[in-house]
DNA sequence: TTAATTCCTACTAAAATGGTTGCATTTAGT
DNA sequence: ACTAAATGCAACCATTTTAGTAGGAATTAA
Protein backbone atom coordinates (compact mmCIF):
# COMPACT_ATOMS: atom_id res chain seq x y z
CA UNK A 1 0.00 0.00 0.00
CA UNK A 2 2.39 2.37 -0.96
CA UNK A 3 2.70 5.32 -3.78
CA UNK A 4 4.68 4.89 -6.15
CA UNK A 5 8.04 7.76 -6.72
CA UNK A 6 6.00 8.83 -9.84
CA UNK A 7 3.19 10.17 -7.60
CA UNK A 8 5.51 11.59 -5.35
CA UNK A 9 7.55 13.65 -7.70
CA UNK A 10 4.97 14.55 -10.15
CA UNK A 11 3.16 16.25 -7.17
CA UNK A 12 5.64 18.08 -6.39
CA UNK A 13 6.51 19.47 -9.94
CA UNK A 14 2.57 20.10 -10.51
CA UNK A 15 2.97 22.00 -7.30
CA UNK A 16 5.81 24.47 -9.25
CA UNK A 17 3.97 24.26 -12.34
CA UNK A 18 0.77 25.82 -10.17
CA UNK A 19 3.01 28.47 -9.04
CA UNK A 20 4.38 29.60 -12.62
CA UNK A 21 1.00 29.41 -13.97
CA UNK A 22 -0.21 30.61 -16.88
CA UNK A 23 2.51 32.51 -18.04
CA UNK A 24 6.47 30.45 -17.56
CA UNK A 25 7.21 27.04 -19.22
CA UNK A 26 9.26 25.01 -16.60
CA UNK A 27 11.87 22.63 -17.87
CA UNK A 28 12.92 19.67 -16.90
CA UNK A 29 16.26 20.56 -15.81
CA UNK A 30 14.08 22.97 -13.89
CA UNK A 31 12.56 20.84 -11.92
CA UNK A 32 15.71 17.99 -11.62
CA UNK A 33 17.25 21.37 -9.68
CA UNK A 34 14.48 22.17 -7.53
CA UNK A 35 13.18 18.46 -6.80
CA UNK A 36 16.54 16.70 -6.62
CA UNK A 37 15.71 14.08 -9.21
CA UNK A 38 17.13 12.64 -12.24
CA UNK A 39 16.34 14.66 -14.93
CA UNK A 40 15.39 12.06 -17.33
CA UNK A 41 13.06 9.94 -14.87
CA UNK A 42 10.94 13.57 -14.31
CA UNK A 43 11.03 14.01 -18.06
CA UNK A 44 9.63 10.24 -18.06
CA UNK A 45 7.03 11.69 -15.47
CA UNK A 46 6.02 14.65 -17.53
CA UNK A 47 5.60 12.67 -20.56
CA UNK A 48 2.72 11.24 -18.34
CA UNK A 49 0.87 13.84 -17.57
CA UNK A 50 1.31 15.59 -20.76
CA UNK A 51 -0.35 12.14 -22.15
CA UNK A 52 -3.10 12.36 -19.39
CA UNK A 53 -4.08 16.11 -20.17
CA UNK A 54 -3.24 17.74 -16.88
CA UNK A 55 0.23 19.79 -18.89
CA UNK A 56 1.34 20.41 -22.49
CA UNK A 57 4.66 19.89 -23.52
CA UNK A 58 6.79 23.17 -25.69
CA UNK A 59 9.99 21.18 -27.55
CA UNK A 60 12.99 23.80 -28.02
CA UNK A 61 15.01 25.72 -25.68
CA UNK A 62 13.43 27.52 -23.95
CA UNK A 63 10.23 24.93 -23.93
CA UNK A 64 9.56 23.26 -21.18
CA UNK A 65 6.20 22.12 -19.18
CA UNK A 66 2.95 24.59 -18.32
CA UNK A 67 -0.48 23.50 -16.69
CA UNK A 68 -3.32 22.95 -19.19
CA UNK A 69 -5.95 24.59 -16.97
CA UNK A 70 -5.93 26.51 -14.12
CA UNK A 71 -4.51 25.04 -10.57
CA UNK A 72 -8.12 25.06 -8.95
CA UNK A 73 -9.37 23.05 -12.19
CA UNK A 74 -6.85 19.94 -11.24
CA UNK A 75 -7.46 17.77 -8.64
CA UNK A 76 -4.52 15.52 -6.94
CA UNK A 77 -6.44 12.56 -7.91
CA UNK A 78 -6.17 13.74 -11.26
CA UNK A 79 -2.52 13.36 -10.76
CA UNK A 80 -2.37 10.69 -8.98
CA UNK A 81 -4.09 8.17 -11.85
CA UNK A 82 -2.43 9.87 -14.25
CA UNK A 83 1.09 8.57 -12.49
CA UNK A 84 -0.35 5.76 -10.75
CA UNK A 85 0.43 2.82 -12.82
CA UNK A 86 -1.98 0.87 -10.87
CA UNK A 87 -4.78 2.14 -9.26
CA UNK A 88 -7.45 -0.74 -8.86
CA UNK A 89 -6.24 -1.54 -5.24
CA UNK A 90 -7.88 -4.64 -4.92
CA UNK A 91 -8.69 -7.60 -7.99
CA UNK A 92 -12.37 -7.63 -7.14
CA UNK A 93 -13.02 -3.50 -7.65
CA UNK A 94 -14.08 -4.18 -11.15
CA UNK A 95 -15.62 -7.12 -11.09
CA UNK A 96 -18.92 -7.23 -10.39
CA UNK A 97 -18.87 -10.10 -8.26
CA UNK A 98 -20.83 -9.92 -4.92
CA UNK A 99 -19.62 -13.36 -3.45
CA UNK A 100 -17.78 -12.54 -0.45
CA UNK A 101 -17.61 -9.59 2.01
CA UNK A 102 -14.29 -8.27 0.86
CA UNK A 103 -15.89 -6.42 -2.14
CA UNK A 104 -17.56 -4.20 -0.34
CA UNK A 105 -14.71 -3.52 1.66
CA UNK A 106 -12.26 -2.62 -1.15
CA UNK A 107 -15.08 -0.62 -3.19
CA UNK A 108 -15.76 0.95 0.09
CA UNK A 109 -11.76 2.06 0.59
CA UNK A 110 -11.47 2.61 -3.29
CA UNK A 111 -14.48 5.43 -3.10
CA UNK A 112 -12.62 6.68 -0.03
CA UNK A 113 -9.45 7.11 -1.59
CA UNK A 114 -10.41 8.99 -4.29
CA UNK A 115 -12.47 10.84 -2.79
CA UNK A 116 -9.92 12.02 -0.75
CA UNK A 117 -7.97 13.00 -3.79
CA UNK A 118 -10.72 14.75 -5.26
CA UNK A 119 -11.22 16.77 -2.51
CA UNK A 120 -8.10 18.70 -3.24
CA UNK A 121 -6.78 20.47 -5.95
CA UNK A 122 -3.62 22.28 -6.99
CA UNK A 123 -4.68 25.53 -6.15
CA UNK A 124 -6.63 24.79 -2.58
CA UNK A 125 -3.00 22.99 -1.28
CA UNK A 126 -0.79 25.78 -2.43
CA UNK A 127 -3.63 28.24 -0.59
CA UNK A 128 -3.40 26.23 2.82
CA UNK A 129 0.09 25.25 2.86
CA UNK A 130 1.00 29.64 2.47
CA UNK A 131 -1.85 30.36 5.09
CA UNK A 132 0.15 27.56 7.27
CA UNK A 133 2.65 30.25 6.91
CA UNK A 134 5.11 28.51 4.93
CA UNK A 135 6.11 29.80 1.79
CA UNK A 136 4.76 28.16 -1.45
CA UNK A 137 8.28 27.91 -2.87
CA UNK A 138 9.01 24.95 -1.00
CA UNK A 139 12.46 25.91 -0.86
CA UNK A 140 13.24 27.21 2.82
CA UNK A 141 13.02 25.48 6.10
CA UNK A 142 10.90 26.14 9.17
CA UNK A 143 11.31 29.81 9.59
CA UNK A 144 14.00 31.02 7.55
CA UNK A 145 13.79 33.12 4.83
CA UNK A 146 13.27 31.53 1.53
CA UNK A 147 16.77 29.97 -0.28
CA UNK A 148 15.45 29.02 -3.99
CA UNK A 149 17.21 30.87 -6.53
CA UNK A 150 16.66 28.84 -9.45
CA UNK A 151 13.17 29.78 -10.19
CA UNK A 152 11.01 32.79 -10.93
CA UNK A 153 8.24 33.26 -8.00
CA UNK A 154 5.26 35.10 -7.30
CA UNK A 155 5.21 37.86 -5.28
CA UNK A 156 5.48 37.57 -1.42
CA UNK A 157 7.74 34.84 -1.00
CA UNK A 158 10.44 37.04 -0.70
CA UNK A 159 12.51 35.34 -3.49
CA UNK A 160 14.97 37.15 -6.01
CA UNK A 161 15.41 35.45 -9.64
CA UNK A 162 19.02 33.98 -10.30
CA UNK A 163 19.76 34.94 -6.65
CA UNK A 164 19.98 33.85 -3.24
CA UNK A 165 18.57 35.88 -0.36
CA UNK B 1 -1.64 2.11 -5.28
CA UNK B 2 -2.37 -2.03 -4.24
CA UNK B 3 -3.39 -4.06 -1.50
CA UNK B 4 -0.93 -7.34 -1.12
CA UNK B 5 -2.36 -10.76 -1.66
CA UNK B 6 -2.27 -11.10 2.03
CA UNK B 7 -4.93 -8.65 3.01
CA UNK B 8 -6.91 -10.05 0.00
CA UNK B 9 -6.98 -13.49 1.23
CA UNK B 10 -6.23 -12.45 4.77
CA UNK B 11 -9.71 -10.55 4.86
CA UNK B 12 -11.76 -13.11 3.59
CA UNK B 13 -10.15 -15.97 5.87
CA UNK B 14 -11.10 -13.17 9.06
CA UNK B 15 -14.95 -13.26 7.77
CA UNK B 16 -14.71 -16.96 7.85
CA UNK B 17 -13.48 -16.88 11.40
CA UNK B 18 -16.35 -14.23 12.04
CA UNK B 19 -19.01 -16.62 11.38
CA UNK B 20 -17.12 -19.32 13.26
CA UNK B 21 -16.97 -16.95 16.28
CA UNK B 22 -16.69 -18.36 19.44
CA UNK B 23 -16.79 -21.58 18.89
CA UNK B 24 -15.09 -23.48 16.24
CA UNK B 25 -11.65 -23.49 15.19
CA UNK B 26 -10.85 -23.14 11.39
CA UNK B 27 -8.01 -25.01 10.18
CA UNK B 28 -5.64 -23.52 7.26
CA UNK B 29 -6.68 -26.54 5.22
CA UNK B 30 -10.33 -25.72 5.84
CA UNK B 31 -9.42 -22.29 4.72
CA UNK B 32 -7.74 -23.61 1.73
CA UNK B 33 -10.90 -25.26 0.56
CA UNK B 34 -13.11 -22.47 0.81
CA UNK B 35 -10.68 -19.46 -0.31
CA UNK B 36 -8.98 -21.22 -2.84
CA UNK B 37 -5.41 -20.23 -1.72
CA UNK B 38 -2.48 -22.71 -1.16
CA UNK B 39 -2.63 -23.86 2.44
CA UNK B 40 0.91 -22.88 3.01
CA UNK B 41 0.02 -19.41 2.01
CA UNK B 42 -2.70 -18.82 4.19
CA UNK B 43 -0.88 -20.56 7.08
CA UNK B 44 1.92 -17.95 6.60
CA UNK B 45 -1.30 -15.59 6.58
CA UNK B 46 -2.97 -16.62 9.99
CA UNK B 47 0.71 -16.53 11.27
CA UNK B 48 0.71 -12.67 11.02
CA UNK B 49 -2.81 -12.26 11.93
CA UNK B 50 -1.68 -14.19 15.19
CA UNK B 51 1.74 -12.30 15.54
CA UNK B 52 -0.89 -9.25 15.40
CA UNK B 53 -2.86 -10.53 18.23
CA UNK B 54 -5.91 -10.88 16.18
CA UNK B 55 -6.34 -14.41 15.91
CA UNK B 56 -5.09 -17.35 18.55
CA UNK B 57 -3.84 -20.40 17.27
CA UNK B 58 -4.31 -24.18 18.66
CA UNK B 59 -2.23 -26.99 17.33
CA UNK B 60 -2.49 -30.05 16.91
CA UNK B 61 -5.45 -32.13 15.62
CA UNK B 62 -8.48 -30.19 15.57
CA UNK B 63 -6.17 -27.42 16.10
CA UNK B 64 -6.69 -24.01 14.08
CA UNK B 65 -7.94 -20.41 14.12
CA UNK B 66 -10.05 -18.44 15.97
CA UNK B 67 -10.71 -14.92 16.62
CA UNK B 68 -8.85 -13.13 19.56
CA UNK B 69 -12.13 -11.04 20.02
CA UNK B 70 -15.59 -10.14 18.89
CA UNK B 71 -16.42 -9.31 15.40
CA UNK B 72 -17.71 -6.23 16.34
CA UNK B 73 -14.17 -5.75 17.72
CA UNK B 74 -12.18 -5.99 15.24
CA UNK B 75 -11.90 -3.51 12.65
CA UNK B 76 -10.70 -3.94 8.68
CA UNK B 77 -7.73 -1.45 9.45
CA UNK B 78 -6.70 -3.91 12.42
CA UNK B 79 -6.42 -6.81 9.80
CA UNK B 80 -5.29 -4.50 7.04
CA UNK B 81 -2.55 -2.91 9.32
CA UNK B 82 -1.59 -6.69 10.27
CA UNK B 83 -1.18 -7.82 6.71
CA UNK B 84 0.13 -5.17 4.49
CA UNK B 85 4.00 -4.76 4.54
CA UNK B 86 3.87 -1.28 4.54
CA UNK B 87 1.38 0.97 5.13
CA UNK B 88 2.98 4.35 5.04
CA UNK B 89 1.96 5.16 1.69
CA UNK B 90 4.67 7.99 0.93
CA UNK B 91 8.28 9.46 2.68
CA UNK B 92 6.73 12.08 4.13
CA UNK B 93 4.03 10.16 6.14
CA UNK B 94 6.07 10.44 9.44
CA UNK B 95 8.42 12.69 8.70
CA UNK B 96 7.76 16.32 9.96
CA UNK B 97 9.15 18.20 6.66
CA UNK B 98 7.04 21.16 5.89
CA UNK B 99 8.57 22.09 3.29
CA UNK B 100 6.92 21.10 0.54
CA UNK B 101 2.77 21.33 0.02
CA UNK B 102 3.05 17.41 -0.45
CA UNK B 103 3.10 16.45 2.75
CA UNK B 104 -0.22 18.03 3.86
CA UNK B 105 -1.72 15.90 0.92
CA UNK B 106 -0.35 12.23 1.22
CA UNK B 107 -1.46 12.33 5.11
CA UNK B 108 -4.67 13.67 4.46
CA UNK B 109 -4.72 10.73 2.41
CA UNK B 110 -3.10 8.41 5.14
CA UNK B 111 -5.39 9.16 7.69
CA UNK B 112 -8.62 9.04 5.05
CA UNK B 113 -7.56 5.51 4.38
CA UNK B 114 -7.13 4.72 7.74
CA UNK B 115 -10.60 6.65 8.42
CA UNK B 116 -12.05 4.42 6.10
CA UNK B 117 -10.74 1.27 7.27
CA UNK B 118 -11.41 1.67 10.41
CA UNK B 119 -15.17 2.63 10.26
CA UNK B 120 -16.14 -0.94 9.26
CA UNK B 121 -15.78 -3.94 11.43
CA UNK B 122 -15.66 -7.43 10.63
CA UNK B 123 -19.69 -7.53 11.80
CA UNK B 124 -20.97 -4.44 10.47
CA UNK B 125 -19.70 -5.57 7.08
CA UNK B 126 -21.20 -9.22 7.29
CA UNK B 127 -24.09 -7.68 8.89
CA UNK B 128 -24.62 -5.16 5.48
CA UNK B 129 -23.36 -7.97 3.28
CA UNK B 130 -26.58 -10.36 4.41
CA UNK B 131 -28.76 -7.54 4.68
CA UNK B 132 -28.24 -6.96 0.92
CA UNK B 133 -29.60 -10.32 0.52
CA UNK B 134 -25.89 -12.50 0.14
CA UNK B 135 -25.35 -15.22 2.29
CA UNK B 136 -22.42 -14.55 4.82
CA UNK B 137 -20.83 -17.54 3.40
CA UNK B 138 -19.93 -16.49 0.25
CA UNK B 139 -19.79 -19.67 -1.56
CA UNK B 140 -22.87 -19.11 -4.05
CA UNK B 141 -23.33 -17.25 -7.32
CA UNK B 142 -25.58 -14.70 -7.01
CA UNK B 143 -29.24 -16.15 -6.62
CA UNK B 144 -28.48 -19.31 -6.27
CA UNK B 145 -28.92 -21.37 -3.29
CA UNK B 146 -25.53 -21.93 -0.94
CA UNK B 147 -23.46 -24.59 -2.70
CA UNK B 148 -20.74 -24.89 0.61
CA UNK B 149 -20.13 -28.10 1.69
CA UNK B 150 -17.12 -28.34 4.15
CA UNK B 151 -17.54 -25.54 6.70
CA UNK B 152 -20.19 -25.13 9.31
CA UNK B 153 -22.63 -22.31 9.40
CA UNK B 154 -24.60 -20.13 10.66
CA UNK B 155 -28.38 -20.37 11.07
CA UNK B 156 -30.52 -18.84 8.13
CA UNK B 157 -28.05 -19.46 4.86
CA UNK B 158 -29.45 -23.18 3.83
CA UNK B 159 -26.27 -24.91 4.32
CA UNK B 160 -25.85 -28.29 5.53
CA UNK B 161 -22.68 -29.56 7.62
CA UNK B 162 -20.80 -32.01 5.13
CA UNK B 163 -23.09 -31.84 2.34
CA UNK B 164 -24.10 -29.59 -0.82
CA UNK B 165 -27.35 -28.85 -1.05
C1' DT C 1 1.49 -44.39 17.38
C1' DT C 2 -0.50 -41.77 13.94
C1' DA C 3 -2.47 -38.14 11.50
C1' DA C 4 -3.64 -33.51 11.45
C1' DT C 5 -2.42 -29.55 12.85
C1' DT C 6 0.58 -24.99 13.78
C1' DC C 7 5.44 -22.94 13.88
C1' DC C 8 9.56 -21.50 11.73
C1' DT C 9 13.23 -20.66 8.44
C1' DA C 10 14.92 -20.53 4.15
C1' DC C 11 14.40 -20.36 -0.58
C1' DT C 12 12.82 -18.99 -5.33
C1' DA C 13 10.62 -17.37 -9.63
C1' DA C 14 8.18 -13.64 -11.43
C1' DA C 15 6.73 -9.03 -11.42
C1' DA C 16 7.09 -4.32 -10.33
C1' DT C 17 9.84 -0.34 -9.36
C1' DG C 18 12.95 3.15 -10.10
C1' DG C 19 15.48 4.62 -12.78
C1' DT C 20 19.31 5.04 -17.09
C1' DT C 21 20.86 5.24 -21.97
C1' DG C 22 20.82 6.71 -26.41
C1' DC C 23 19.09 8.88 -30.10
C1' DA C 24 15.64 11.52 -32.88
C1' DT C 25 13.16 15.76 -33.30
C1' DT C 26 12.02 20.55 -32.41
C1' DT C 27 13.06 25.35 -31.78
C1' DA C 28 15.12 30.03 -30.35
C1' DG C 29 18.99 32.63 -30.90
C1' DT C 30 23.26 34.02 -33.30
C1' DA D 1 23.25 27.43 -41.35
C1' DC D 2 24.70 26.16 -36.90
C1' DT D 3 24.32 25.32 -32.10
C1' DA D 4 22.49 24.49 -27.69
C1' DA D 5 18.64 23.48 -25.05
C1' DA D 6 14.68 21.42 -24.91
C1' DT D 7 10.98 17.31 -25.43
C1' DG D 8 9.69 12.46 -27.45
C1' DC D 9 10.35 7.76 -27.50
C1' DA D 10 11.87 3.07 -26.98
C1' DA D 11 14.73 -0.08 -25.02
C1' DC D 12 17.30 -1.56 -21.33
C1' DC D 13 18.77 -2.78 -16.53
C1' DA D 14 19.56 -3.52 -11.55
C1' DT D 15 17.24 -3.86 -7.36
C1' DT D 16 13.40 -4.66 -4.53
C1' DT D 17 9.09 -6.56 -3.63
C1' DT D 18 5.69 -9.95 -4.10
C1' DA D 19 3.64 -14.21 -4.02
C1' DG D 20 4.22 -18.03 -3.05
C1' DT D 21 6.93 -22.98 -2.12
C1' DA D 22 9.60 -26.47 0.48
C1' DG D 23 10.80 -29.00 4.29
C1' DG D 24 10.97 -30.11 8.71
C1' DA D 25 10.15 -29.55 13.96
C1' DA D 26 6.81 -29.38 17.66
C1' DT D 27 2.08 -30.17 19.39
C1' DT D 28 -2.07 -32.66 20.30
C1' DA D 29 -6.52 -35.53 19.95
C1' DA D 30 -7.88 -39.96 19.07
Amino acid sequence: MRLSSKSQYGLKACFILAQNYPNRCVSASALEREIAVSGKYIEKIMRMLSGAGIVTAERGVSGGYKLTRMPSEITIGDVARALEDNMEIADCITSTCKKCATGVVWRKLYAGINGVLDSMTLQSVLDDHEEAGICKCGSQEEGERCKCAAMPREAGCGCVRGQAN
